[in-house]
DNA sequence: CGGCTGCTTGATTACGCTCAAGATTAGTGG
DNA sequence: CCACTAATCTTGAGCGTAATCAAGCAGCCG
């Protein structure tokens, strides 16, 4: 929430805003692929691990940070079992993770939009208990765990950054908790818009239009619904003017109106009538 | 999962067992209040942050940690808003941590048994966004995170269990996700039980049979169910010999089928009719 | 262009919630 | 120590939300 501020770069290349409504690559992407790019020079800097860390100790952590090659779309960074050998940042692009449950039922556990960090769940029995796959095409930061741990026992700030990291993480997983255990499905579904809205927010995106580079699968079975309620969702969401979506395009109308029904209980609320078809 | 081994103290004074069913002040309680004990001696070694570091190391750790009175059962070790100092480890009794949804309402977050760490959720914003009460007669150490984090600098087998415990917390939290997003109310108390009879197992308690220190409504809100479902499936679980149930005392009489109903989905399974009614 | 997968829409079912009342237990003070 | 009250828990009846089942529709691939 706190740091926006230098977005200085992304904003300005970013911001597909309305390019019209005919398909293309897939807009929520600062394309740096190609770029030579340091973290010292990257849009997402104050996202990302190098927040809060000197300008000297930054160099150290550029130098042992690898580029991967992008990913395409289904193409996995890593798959459950494997061994957990480095930390992936996600340069551009988006990565869904997943874990498959006791009886081998899939069950996505989170969206990583640019700037954020994968494989945190890895760290405690240095196996990946989850599948991290592009869900669009995507660049992605390698950052050897050894090496990092090494280093943050040299660097203060940044071994502070890592705990503040995965501290977030916890928090954001107690937020996904309540909306799972106590919810309706509308609330959920505008939670989760919110949730993205404001994640693109912070990376110079609109917050009000946005590619969803997700299926509705995906979304639905985060959020714990079936597809069809998703599906239904998104209609009755557009039909009452919260928002209108086509396809993967949404574009958030209402935001006062989406704040109330994300916030919104499962049944009795004392005073708002909950939209109904 | 791991680390069995030199519970064998835990073990010799702990499982009340079948102690019978008249009324105990609360039974799976490692009574430590009294002692002098530091880390290098209590039971809890292997399960909280002493776990892989070495007896040099552990000494500047014992420094940093204090004791704190114990609590009662309904006192606050934190609240929501309050400045985070210290992380805290339950030393013998039970916690449970809850946050506030956006509309005010509890969400169970979590109990925590003796080992575990408390407060891993406010380290990024400085702020405890949780709140923590005991559930009955608790004692906790108290550790100044400054100082934590300034020797986790220096003591690498600390910061890298500090990294694993937080990672642990992130698995615990998706495998509570998948819990609320996928399973059946049956499923959900019954992976609820076995994750209390195992924790306590690694206490060196029984895994049959051990109190429930929360009550049915904590059960429920952190299950993301009503009261009465909560109720109700105690009494078909007994009524279909799954378990033995009084007031707070359970035992699980059929580990293997209790093990089976927490991995069953919603509806369809291949092979194995739900028990019902 | 055909087959496919992903999405939408409709009809029906059912799981778990709500409401309501009663039964136990725990907590409190005389 | 018992009486009284408040809180917790259990049980029942009815209902509502979202799942399931079942087609159809649209975009996307080779």
């Amino acid at each position: 929430m706190s740091s926006l501020g230098y977005l200085g770069y992304a904003a300005a290349i970013a911001p597909p805003q309305a390019t019209g409504t005919e398909r293309m690559p897939s807009s929520n992407i600062v394309d740096l692929h190609g770029l030579k790019q340091a973290c010292s020079a990257c849009s997402l800097h104050d996202l990302c691990i190098p927040m809060g860390i000197t300008n000297e100790e930054l160099e150290s952590l550029e130098k042992i940070i690898n580029r991967r090659r992008p990913l395409h779309r289904g193409d996995y960074l890593y798959r459950p079992g494997d061994r957990m050998e480095a930390l992936y940042a996600v340069r551009s692009g988006s990565v869904k993770t997943s874990a498959l449950s006791d009886d081998g039922q899939e069950q996505v556990t989170g969206f990583h939009l640019p700037g954020e960090l994968l494989g945190l769940d890895a760290i405690s029995e240095g196996i990946h208990p989850c599948a991290a796959r592009a869900l669009e095409t995507t660049s992605v930061c390698e950052i050897p765990f050894d090496r990092l741990e090494e280093l943050a026992g040299r660097v203060p700030g940044l071994q502070r950054q890592l705990f503040r990291i995965m501290s977030r993480e916890i928090q954001t997983d107690e937020h996904l908790m309540t909306l799972l255990a106590k919810k309706s499905s509308d609330a959920r579904l505008a939670a989760f818009l919110l949730s993205l809205s404001s994640r693109f927010g912070e990376r110079g995106f609109s917050r009000q239009e946005f590619n969803l580079t997700m299926s509705r699968n995906d979304i639905a079975n985060y959020l714990g619904l079936a597809v069809e309620t998703v599906s239904r969702l998104f209609t009755r969401f557009q039909e009452s003017g919260l928002l209108s979506v086509d396809r993967k395009l949404v574009e958030i109308l209402d935001m006062d109106r989406m704040h109330q029904v994300a916030g919104a209980q499962t049944v009795d609320e004392p005073h708002s009538d909950k939209h109904r078809g």
